[in-house]
RNA sequence: GCCCGCGUGGUGGAAUGGUAGACACAGGGGACUUAAAAUCCCUCGGCUGAAAGGCCAUGCCGGUUCAAAUCCGGCCGCGGGCACCA
């Protein structure tokens, strides 16, 4: 063996697992499946080093189970519709279709020399109308099924460039390009009814066991199911046809703690009282700025008193004015709530700013009736005493109070116990187009028509341009025009674009059979559904996953997926960022200057670490004062201020390409680091040294594989024993750690047999053993290296195809344990005893301990208790 | 503003109610070398002590428990999401 040279192995190996065909996916009725899937990434053009990471946990996992005797399925493609795409093309010309390709072309030339053990012949993009097509078809399925339905929405609305905004385009209110501040709009849109799922969505997540907790707590926050009462309050003074106006609140039992009623600005009301200039002028107000909810509930709060009247369902003769407030959505309840300023921080802001009363309806039981400096909002499962109740008992919770305060207006008739969801329909409807045109058809004589779906796929036409703000498809010369499927005559194409959420909605479905003129196959989707194992970043917890998993039943009510597959995701990992610290010097305005990482020399003298720009060679003979040293660097602008670690991103320049680390350290080291030190949930930091550190373990397995390789046939050492325990331990441990999901244990196990097996002297059999068994366990994440040393020790076939190792039960138990002693719960002795010692001989040696007698000191023992084969504790 | 997380040595982390700091990085000391690199060995939370040992220590304050980094309550700091970024 020689020298351990990366860019030599990692190719040779690639080509041989490709010419095996190791990773072609096959349906086998004869082995059980397994379906591992990474989100797939936007083709942004450059792989970075969360992408590395996010592959590199998919492909331990699939390259483990196919060792286990997996039939796995590990695809890979892209999500290539978006905006990026048509910024592009506005910026620097071009069209969006040839750059999003070319950008396919060359992340997927990056991520070849990864040597991932993806099944590359069922690659698709989204925005292939291969792909697309079948999404339209789904789309008109969807709406025979009554799934989809179009009404007015609001949207950002850049009133100088006329065209609508992205939440991202809106930048403190104003439009990313012209700085024009944001109008919200109103626009005919398409939505998904996702909202006939609230339930189900809801309860299904119980289900969901593996996936993580945090997850379904956010998705079901966010479908955000709540009992409330809703009620009309009888208006006063009021246009005609506003002689109730109705209000949910899942606080009924504040309703005598209500000082006003408030309304959205684009309540029905709001909109019939425009007539008066002053009131169009509040409403045209509370709509500027962008349609997100961070911009709507962090803004200054608003309001216009209108002078009409309502009177309390209690009490007629009790009157509270209606206002138009800036803070209340027309898309929650009814769009009008009453406010009750006592127990609503909100409200009370709100009626402190306007001077409305603040009555308390209860209080902390036993505190008394106080002035609030601020509104009071215990937990609802608290008790509090009942100043101004109405119905319930004088001292309960705020659940039972609710429950209370319902039953009573359903008693005495003024209002109706109401569930209410939170999750709102999903408006896919985009204004723009590189995404999948809506294969809808606008008919003078029909109205709105569903495409035939022997014309799809409705292809985006490729001459248009960019030089205009807007949707390119609404000018186009002869795309709108077609003719109507149902009655023939001339008629107009849907312009709008879906939602780029769609395309990844469906598209782990779409793996199972990729090249299908049907938007899948039955029998392909019940062999692989559902995805085994999900693994992505967290910031898709909610919408991504949540379309997803409506999506999946409205494939299966449409027939397109079996019911199996209605939660498509049977286990899901979140996985965190990979981060870099950042450099910064300032130019001589003082404005930051950020610095690459390759740009700039790290110097660990004593404990300081010294960062400095440019490439400089080692100062520690140059200087005896470090200080001095400092503020000479500082002077000349050298010396470079160090930033704690965050996201890679860019524009802070702490970017490292894996293509640079691939070239330097090969595929294996890359993914030995990303894999090591961080737990895969939380964020990594990648480090200059920790990359060598990875290189430099490699290289000493390398050397060892072939010291062990250079040993006499004929070598006996008297650690064979040992060395076959510590064998079976990694193969436990690291088999755990990988199921598990705790790569960084795993490794940690590997670096720990790593250091045995070379310190180890057992016969030659053994040594070659548990080097075959490294590799095998190593070659989930260092698959390449890991072949060669399999094929040098003799390993049958290729590793990646080799069977995982399994670890015997019986050298993996220890016949003696030591045991920590406490006194009081503080350790202050330790013994070793038989494992299956029973527990009055365990208690029997601990006191009769030395250290423990001393420590004792005559005090009688209280109690003592004993842990199997973990801890005693002695209570004095 | 609302929802959800996270916080442990100089650093990444391990320990998920039972010996805090596995494994690794950085640092310190040594071997080899003319020298350096590479490699190998030792050491490495703080205070105290000649040593044995003792005391302190998991963002901060309080609680539950024989026992808390871990569970509960409050606070501080950082991060993710908020429906048209993907």
């Amino acid at each position: 063996m020689s020298r351990y040279d990366p860019s030599v192995i990692e190719p040779r190996w690639q080509e041989a697992w490709d010419k095996a065909g190791a990773f072609t996916a096959r349906r086998d009725p004869a082995k059980p499946k397994y379906y591992v899937l990474e989100m797939f990434p936007y083709p942004s053009g450059r792989i970075h080093m969360g992408h590395v990471r996010n592959y590199t946990m998919g492909d331990v996992v699939a390259r483990t189970k196919l060792a286990q005797g997996y039939s796995v399925l590990h695809p890979m493609g892209w999500d290539a519709f978006g905006m990026p795409a048509e910024n592009a093309a506005m910026e620097r010309g071009g069209h969006p279709k040839d750059w999003t390709y070319g950008n396919i072309a060359d992340m997927k030339a990056q991520m070849k020399p990864l040597g991932l053990s993806i099944d590359w012949s069922r690659e698709l993009a989204t925005c292939d109308p291969e792909y697309y097509g079948q999404q339209q078809a789904m789309f008109i399925d969807m709406m025979e099924a009554g799934l989809v339905y179009r009404k007015a929405a609001v949207v950002n609305w850049d009133p100088v460039d006329m065209t609508v905004l992205a939440n991202e385009q809106v930048i403190d209110g104003k439009g990313w390009r012209s700085g024009a501040v944001v109008e919200r709009r109103e626009l005919t849109q398409w939505f998904f009814k996702i909202s006939d799922y609230s339930e189900e969505l809801l309860s299904a997540l119980d289900g969901l066991t593996h996936w993580p907790e945090k997850v379904r707590l956010m998705q079901a926050n966010w479908i955000g199911k709540s009992r409330g009462l809703q009620f009309g309050f009888k208006t006063v003074g009021a246009p005609a046809g506003f002689d109730t106006l109705e209000v949910y609140t899942t606080r009924p039992d504040t309703l005598m703690g209500a000082s006003f009623a408030a309304i959205s600005a684009d309540h029905p009301l709001a909109r019939a009282l425009e007539g008066d200039p002053k009131i169009a002028a509040f409403v045209a107000e509370c709509r500027r700025g962008g349609t997100s909810a961070e911009e709507i509930e962090t803004a200054e709060k608003i309001g216009y008193d209108t002078g009409i009247r309502v009177q309390h369902p209690l009490d007629p003769n009790w009157e509270l004015p209606v206002w138009i407030a800036n803070f209340i959505l027309m898309d929650y309840g009814t769009g009008a709530i009453f406010g009750c300023p006592a127990h609503d921080q909100r409200d009370f802001d709100f009626a402190t700013k306007y001077r409305l009363p603040i009555k308390a309806v209860f209080a902390a039981d036993g505190a008394e009736d106080a002035a609030l400096a601020e509104a009071y909002v215990p937990m609802k499962s608290e008790r509090v005493r009942y100043v101004r109740g109405f119905a319930g008992a004088e001292v309960q919770t705020g659940d039972e109070a609710v429950a209370t305060a319902i039953a009573h207006a359903e008693t005495h008739g003024y209002g109706t116990g109401v569930t209410k969801f939170r999750l709102r329909d999903w408006g896919v409807s985009r204004q723009r187009y590189w995404g999948c045109p809506i294969p809808v058809i606008h008919c003078a004589g029909c109205g709105v028509v569903p495409e035939a779906k022997a014309n799809l796929p409705i292809e985006l036409p490729y001459d248009v341009s960019f030089d205009v703000p807007g949707n390119p498809l609404d000018r186009h010369p002869t795309w709108r025009d077609c003719t109507c499927p149902k009655c023939g005559a001339a008629a107009r194409r849907e312009t709008d674009t879906m939602d780029t959420f769609v395309d990844s909605s469906w598209y782990y479905a779409r793996f199972t059979a990729p090249r299908a003129t049907t938007p899948t196959v039955l029998e392909d989707a019940d062999y692989w559904m559902n995805v085994d194992q999900y693994i992505g970043g967290i910031e898709h917890a909610i919408l991504h996953l949540l379309y997803s998993r409506f999506f999946a039943r409205a494939m299966h009510k449409t027939g397109h997926l079996p019911a199996k597959a209605i939660e498509p995701f049977n286990a899901l990992f979140t996985q965190g960022m990979v981060t870099h610290e950042i450099y910064m010097t300032r130019d001589a305005q003082g404005r930051p200057v950020y610095h690459l990482p390759e740009d700039v020399t790290v110097f660990n003298v004593a404990d300081r670490r010294i960062v400095v720009k440019g490439n400089v060679p080692p100062p520690v003979d140059m200087i005896d004062d470090v200080d001095a040293f400092i503020r000479a660097l500082s002077d000349e602008g050298l010396l470079v201020e160090v930033i704690p670690s965050a996201k890679m991103s860019k524009s802070k320049k702490n970017v490292v390409d894996p293509n640079d680390i691939i070239a330097a350290y090969g595929a294996d080291t890359a993914r030995w680091f990303v894999m090591s030190d961080s737990p895969p949930e939380r964020d990594v930091e990648w480090t200059a040294s920790g990359a060598e550190a990875a290189f430099k373990h490699l290289n000493r397995v390398w050397t060892l594989c072939d010291r062990i390789g250079q040993m006499p046939a004929d070598h006996q050492g008297e650690g064979d024993n040992d060395l076959a325990r510590a064998t079976a331990k990694a193969i436990d441990e690291v088999t755990k750690g990988i199921e598990g999901f705790a790569f960084n244990k795993a490794i940690a196990s590997l670096y720990a047999f790593a250091n045995t097996l070379a310190k180890a002297n057992a016969s030659t059999p053994v040594m070659k053993e548990a080097i075959r068994t490294l590799a095998k366990l190593m070659s989930p994440m260092t698959p390449h290296i890991a072949e060669d040393i399999w094929a040098y020790q003799g390993g049958i076939g290729l590793c990646a195809e080799a069977p995982w190792p399994k670890a015997d039960p019986a050298l993996l138990v220890d016949d003696t344990v030591t045991l920590p002693i406490q006194i009081n719960g503080k350790r202050r002795a330790e013994i070793s005893v038989p494992k299956d010692m029973p527990i009055p001989e365990v208690e029997k040696i601990a006191l009769a301990d030395e250290a423990v007698i001393r420590f004792l000191a005559g005090q009688p023992v209280k109690k003592i208790i004993v842990v199997p084969g973990r801890i005693i504790n002695v209570v004095a």
